[in-house]
RNA sequence: UGGGGCGUCGUCUAAAGGCAGGACGUCAGACUUUGAAUCUGAUCAUCAAGGUUCGAAUCCUUGCGCCCCAGCCA
């Protein structure tokens, strides 16, 4: 895991002694098949314990009886294992229900829960608007005896559906809506995979997460961001039932973090479910879809997922991935993984005229001497790694063959590279071939190449691929590619679509408009051939078929006697891109920037009339505009800086503004407009620069003590004497002579990196201006 | 509109107030019995405007843009 936002948290947590280890957990809902979401997610919290020694749990969080399933369930868990992670601590938010059940009542004897029993949707109107505070409704004021036996009755199954809940009694009035007393436990007469009948009540996620993190130990609960206002309520359980004092141990804290989606994909469930359910992928393994199992299916390796999952980072903004990203992460591994054989997948037949009898070649799974790692050995297709010169297979070269149909042109375009009427090709490992007669068929395209083999003075411009048409098997190839014909086929049909990539709408009916841009030829399915080396491999082998792509046989369609492969992906492909793109990719080159916008007049709020007389009063004592019209805008900041008696406002103005504000505002300032003076002081007789001034100001402000008396205790003052300071540059370039170098080489923004590395060294005393006169003296 | 979150190369992501770095992509070149791989080089960014500072992606102000929240889903 790199540094990130989270690490950075943990950091702190383990260094303040807040936290002695990292317990972390992955919650998915067995309600649908793990996706990229998910694999993102996993990784974060199982490399986050990782990497810190601790442990992550393995959650589910089936709360919600209807959609869930031992089915999805297992199916999570087996994605889980194949992507490399710890199992062994796996949880049940249902093997809770019954500790969950009493820590509601444990509320309701606090006073800090009650049953409700209006209508859903009057409960809706109740909770009042974005302007308007909701309004209590008559049952908020049950008395503890009767919400408890409410309850009871809730459990004992005495009641319908939605007619009464139980809600936590928070805030009606409060900004954050999660705060409007939110629903703790739903009447639910459902069956569920797990606790079967035995309860007609289910809590609710932001009930049963925050406790079930609690009940495990959890340390750090990491969600994605539009959890981020349901912290709330986690926070608010976690101080009314879990109390570091009752408990014993320290709450966890939920952190949250951005989502990550990728281009050319879709991952809402209910997206993916209609894909499957209109019949556009064949299941929720087909290998076009984002899910964890397709993946696998498609021959995808964890180690690639788990790569890729690293590259793309963590950080608190959603953001959809460029595919090349993941497509980069499959090659790489593929590519140190993948033993090289040949097959054709549109076969165009070829007969060498001068072939007499058929040969055996021998030829190398790893013509690249690239290819060999550290120990100097090469994988096999059985994985088993040997010297390169032994990991060779036989190759049938017979007198009639197969091509690529691709790798012949009648009227070949500038620069194409192989195959053309009268024109030479490198057959791989076999020999240069010279076509001497094209046979087509009745439409005129080519159905039979005539050639020659010549001897190896023979040149030719280009290496195709090929395979016996005889001794070759037969197979069937699928060639996968993305699933949509835009990158983001949500944001495209956004203008229908309130359900932006953030979190499902079970309530709105699933926008289909992403539908419009199923990509036709998402997959192709051919019928050609393969070397017969292939034949007696293990089933789950890897390769790569030369200049066509990585392959491997569908593990569930694929048999012994009717070869089936899937394309894991395409190899480069810069001809074909090159081909398709020329004219468009210039226009887009010369496409100019837009200019920079003038300057315009920086913008100040208006001011109130009374303001506009605070602010004219503060600028004619010589404050800025800029500051007289915060000042005048913010009556606290205001009365703060004319505490000082009305003198020197103009000085003390931009210390309020710049760098009290924020303090003064949150009620946590400890300096004084006196200290703060006294400080000010001190920079305007110059015996402290405005740097170290800030610094103190700063230290004042966790310690409490007054800024000059810091300024005393320190000894700090302003260094101005040159020779001191000289002594102090050379150090510092005497230290960096690499950096010198670069610098009197012309990178001169290397001056900030001296001035730094400068006030280092003098402990941030040193007057700047004299550093940087002198620095560019010494530096020439 | 109330509350909350977020804006750095085309895409992800780094930078105790001090070198805007890395990866992927793209482009160019080298190499090549894979138009791949590999190697070299190049292109490309701090949302905007003001302010503080010797110095701002980072601090302050204002503005703009995007995302989330009014389920008895998670």
């Amino acid at each position: 895991m790199s540094p990130n936002f989270i690490t950075e948290i943990i950091d702190g947590d383990l260094e303040s002694g807040r936290h002695t280890r990292v317990v972390t957990r992955f919650p998915p809902e067995p309600n649908g098949y793990a996706h990229l979401g998910h694999a993102f997610a996993s990784y974060l919290d199982f490399m986050t314990a990782q990497d810190y020694g601790g442990v992550c749990h393995l959650r589910m969080d089936d709360t919600n009886p209807e959609g869930e399933t031992q089915e999805y369930a297992d199916s999570i868990i087996r994605d889980m294992q194949w992507l490399g992670w710890d199992t062994s601590r796996l949880f049940y938010a249902s093997d809770y229900y019954e500790q969950l059940h009493d820590f509601a009542v444990q509320l309701i004897r606090k006073g800090l829960a009650y049953v409700e029993s209006v209508s859903g949707e009057e409960m809706a109107r109740l909770r009042g608007t974005v302007e308007q505070p909701g309004t209590p409704s008559p049952y908020r004021n049950r008395s503890v005896e009767e919400n408890l036996e409410l309850f009871r009755r809730m459990r004992a199954g005495e009641f319908k559906n939605g007619e009464h809940a139980l809600r936590a009694k928070i805030d009606l009035a409060h900004p954050n809506f999660k705060l409007r007393d939110p629903v703790l436990y739903r009447i639910l007469h459902a069956s569920h995979y797990r606790t079967g009948d035995t309860w007609c009540i289910y809590p609710m996620y932001d009930f049963a997460h925050p406790i079930s993190d609690a009940l495990e130990g959890i340390t750090h609960s990491m969600c994605s961001l539009e959890f981020i206002d349901n912290r709330a309520i986690y926070d608010w359980l976690m101080d009314n039932l879990f109390s570091d004092k009752e408990t014993g141990r320290t709450a966890p804290r939920q952190h949250e973090f951005g989502r990550r989606s990728m281009e050319y994909t879709v991952v809402s469930k209910r997206k993916l479910r209609r894909l499957v359910r209109e019949g556009v992928v064949k299941g929720w393994d087909d290998p076009r879809m984002p899910t964890i199992s397709a993946m696998r299916r498609r021959g995808v390796t964890p180690e690639s997922v788990r790569a890729f999952a690293s590259q793309i980072g963590v950080s608190r903004t959603n953001r959809t991935v460029d595919l090349a990203l993941f497509e980069n992460a499959v090659r790489e591994d593929l590519n140190l993984r993948a033993p090289r054989v040949m097959a054709v997948t549109r076969p165009l037949k070829v007969v060498i005229q001068n072939l007499e009898a058929e040969r055996t070649l021998s030829l190398p799974y790893w013509p690249q001497q690239e290819e060999l790692s550290a120990d100097g050995k090469v994988p096999l297709p059985t994985g088993e790694r040997v010297p390169s010169e032994k990991a060779v297979r036989e190759v049938p070269l017979t007198r009639e063959l197969v091509i690529e149909h691709d790798d012949f042109s009648a009227n070949p375009p500038k620069g194409f590279k192989r195959l053309t009427p009268g024109g030479t090709v490198r057959l791989r490992g076999a020999g240069i071939i010279r076509c001497d007669e094209v046979i087509t068929g009745a439409n005129g395209e080519p159905t039979e190449l005539r050639v020659t083999l010549l001897g190896e003075d023979a040149k030719a411009g280009g290496v195709i691929h090929w395979v016996s048409a005889t001794r070759g098997v037969s197979a069937e190839f699928r060639l996968v590619d993305r699933l949509f014909t835009v990158p983001e086929p949500d944001s495209e049909a956004q203008q229908f679509d309130p359900e932006q990539p953030g979190h499902e709408d079970d309530t709105q009916p699933v926008n289909t408009d992403f539908m419009r841009f199923v990509n036709p030829s998402s997959l192709v399915v051919t019928r050609g051939r393969v070397e017969p080396s292939v034949a007696k491999d293990p089933a789950d082998a890897r390769y790569q078929f030369e200049r066509t792509g990585y392959f491997w046989r569908d593990p569930v369609d694929s048999r012994d006697t009717a070869l089936v492969f899937n394309r894991i992906i395409t190899l480069k492909d810069t001809w074909g891109k090159k081909a398709e793109t020329t004219e468009p990719a210039k226009a887009a080159r010369t496409e100019k920037k837009p200019e920079k916008a003038p300057a315009e007049a920086p913008v100040r709020p208006a001011l109130s009339s009374e303001q506009e007389a605070t602010a004219a009063r503060l600028r004619q004592q010589g404050v800025s505009e800029n500051d007289a019209s915060m000042l005048a805008r913010e009556p606290q900041l205001a009365a703060y800086l004319e505490g000082a008696g009305g003198k020197r406002l103009a000085e003390l103005a931009p210390w309020v503004v710049n760098d009290l504000a924020t303090p003064i505002r949150e009620g946590t300032n400890r300096v004084g407009v006196d200290a703060l003076a006294a400080l000010v002081t001190l920079v305007a007789e110059g015996s402290i620069s405005a740097r170290i001034a800030k610094d103190v100001l700063a230290e004042a402000q966790s310690s409490g003590e007054a800024p000059a008396s810091i300024v005393e205790r320190k000894g700090l003052r302003v260094v101005s004497d040159e020779g001191q300071l000289r002594t102090a540059i050379q150090g510092v370039l005497d230290a960096n002579p690499a950096k010198v170098a670069e610098y009197r080489g012309g990178k001169k923004g290397l001056t900030g990196f001296f001035t730094g590395q400068v006030m280092r060294a003098t402990n941030g005393q040193a007057d700047p201006k004299a550093v940087a006169r002198l620095l560019s003296e010494m530096l020439g």
